[in-house]
DNA sequence: ATGAAAGTGTAGCCTTGGCTACATTCTGCA
DNA sequence: TGCAGAATGTAGCCAAGGCTACACTTTCAT
């Protein structure tokens, strides 16, 4: 959906996104950001859950994947042969799928992000579940500043 | 992106959900709902900026929205059409766009949503600019439990 | 050891939301 | 008043991420 804004014009200021993945030619203001982030979400999810696999039960089948994505075993597959595109994982066919180097570290960093917006969430009275749940959609929204500022919130409160 | 569940299988325990938008099949557990969220986004995005360009300017044009949003007069254009196909704005050639009431109550909603996640930014210490620019993301991932939750921080916390 | 079941992979289609290019309609000013 | 320039609208293309259907491997239990 998002497409590479387009090799011709370069439209305005591309300030920086300070979110996790690589950094990619920003084209809008406030909004457009959020729009850009999309893709990089999935990507998120995706080696978090593999690294989550892996770590479990020792291997990162499709199938559980898709399974638990909630979405069909090709849907994974196509997604899984991008992370491979963009050297975030490695898979050889009926073999599984592992995370690279930057798979890796990726990983490490969507999930301290993920508790330390799950900590913050149940810090200000969210539910656990609640906090689980939603946590799984905002953390792709939370810039290192405001990742920042939520761990100085929970050193402060203890 | 997301395609009606497919008519077919309603595969699991469609659980509700607490989303703004009037409620869609959900087939998911948790990231499947994530997923979701998407294009119901894009819809508030665009009902709360017109909302926003009514009250302001007292009409919002295509190419304002476009603007705005930082995306091509075509894309805003496309978007309004489906805005028109779900019931949320109006808009006749050359003569700007409107919102249903339907339109106005959603982005009635959206803007308090937006204000409570801001101001729960804020309070935990997030910089105003951040705070900003990140809620326009995290909002769209923020259930009525959670919404709750922050509200009543606030409340406590003067 | 073999055949059925489970898991994988491929192909092809759909919708959404981008974009550019081109056509049309308004509008305001000279 | 008439036309240039801005705003709108339309068409057509692209990539992403869904899905189903079908084909091929692996695995495992008999």
């Amino acid at each position: 959906m998002p497409q590479e804004p387009a090799p011709t014009p370069a439209p305005d200021g591309a300030e920086a996104n300070d979110k996790l993945l690589p950094a990619e030619p920003t084209q809008a203001k406030r909004f457009g950001k959020t729009r850009t982030a999309q893709s990089t979400a999935l990507a998120e999810d995706y080696v978090e859950l593999i690294a989550d696999l892996l770590a479990t039960g020792g291997e990162a089948r499709p199938t559980d994947i898709a399974r638990r994505l909630g979405v069909s075993h090709a849907s994974a597959i196509k997604t899984i042969a991008r992370l491979k595109r963009e050297g975030l994982a490695t898979a050889r066919p009926y073999r599984g799928v592992f995370l690279t180097e930057a798979g890796e570290v990726l990983a490490t960093r969507v999930k301290a992000r993920h508790r330390l917006v799950v900590d913050l969430l149940r810090a200000v009275g969210v539910p656990r579940e609640a906090a689980e749940q939603d946590a799984e959609g905002i953390e792709h929204h939370v810039s290192e500043i405001t990742l920042a500022a939520f761990s100085a919130f929970l050193r402060r409160q203890g």
